[in-house]
DNA sequence: ACACTAACCTGCAAGC
DNA sequence: TGCTTGCAGGTTAGTG
């Protein structure tokens, strides 16, 4: 599912709903990661007057058009979630959970894993927001930053990068092929890089994120941004999905191993556990 | 505080 | 052809 660039990409190309109005709301599935809330079609009426993210949340703040804002929902596409911009008499496919419709235009949340949600933000789930950990392409993650943070850290350094209160947004993909880049093992203890390791990933992430916004994310399966399109940055992917296909570096078979429950490619002569360059 | 697991759910591909 | 198994962009809650 998304990642920060998909999340990202998703949100940019909602921007032609901002200042619009929501005529109706309908509710297909409520039964997603949490309850869809039930007084959702309280939009209806209400403008969207910006869009926001924060790690993989997209923010969309409605209220009278020119004046205060309303309310605020908190979207999470989990592992199969998109949005998407259709024209209301488009047909509805399978998952289509929630359908929100502006004068000209529908937005339809669509979800087949049902492992993303749809909140209000209020009192109750504003602690899924206050926990997170700073934005990796902000200044506040840096070198010291994520230094000072592994420091007591056993745990493999690709389960840290992907830990939501050490850094945000940075999922399957893209930790997988910032180790590479940097050739760190995937199975590291965090606490025993390097200081020059640990600059180097700080910026890898940095900047194979903002690389993956640029290209629109990745497209592996079903994921399309808000106007239907796909990303086409999984085609710059050196070893996510390429177990026992050579290394593009060095021609070594990829190697694919379990961290935490996800599968963790890594070229084992490019990122050795016990000789780390 | 940290490390690790199970759980949420559907679809698809591989293996028998 | 079918059935079973395992795996998939995430995150939280619960265990020790």
């Amino acid at each position: 599912m998304p990642e920060l660039p998909e999340v990202e990409t998703t949100k940019n190309s909602l921007a032609p709903l901002i200042g619009q109005k929501v005529t109706t709301v309908v509710v297909h599935q409520s039964s997603l990661r949490w309850p869809v809330p039930n007084d959702l079609d309280q939009l209806q009426g209400q403008t969207l007057l910006r869009l926001e993210r924060r790690a993989k949340y997209i923010l969309a703040y409605f209220g009278q058009a020119g004046g205060v804002e309303q309310n605020i929902a908190l979207l999470h596409l989990g592992m199969s979630g998109s949005l998407t911009l259709v024209e209301p008499e488009r047909d509805l496919r399978k998952h289509d959970h929630v359908l929100i419709s502006f004068e000209h235009i529908q937005l339809r949340y669509h979800d087949p894993r049902r492992f993303g949600s749809i909140l209000w933000l209020n009192d109750n789930t504003q602690t899924l927001l206050s926990k997170l950990a700073p934005e990796p392409l902000t200044d506040d993650f840096n070198t010291d930053y994520l230094w000072q943070k592994i420091q007591n850290k056993t745990a493999a350094i690709k389960t840290v990068i992907m830990d939501n209160h050490i850094v945000v947004g940075v999922g399957n993909i893209y930790a997988t092929e910032a180790l590479f880049h940097t050739h760190i093992h995937p199975l590291r203890p965090a606490k025993s890089l390097t200081l020059a390791e640990v600059t180097a990933l700080t910026d890898e992430i940095k900047r194979i994120l903002a690389a993956a916004i640029a290209l629109g994310g990745s497209t592996l399966k079903d994921y399309v941004n808000g106007l239907g399109e796909n990303g086409y940055f999984q085609q710059t992917l050196d070893v996510y999905g390429r177990a026992k296909e050579p290394c593009h570096r060095c021609s070594t078979l990829i190697e694919t191993i379990r961290i935490g429950q996800r599968a963790s490619a890594f070229c084992p002569d490019c990122q050795k556990f016990d000789n780390p360059i």
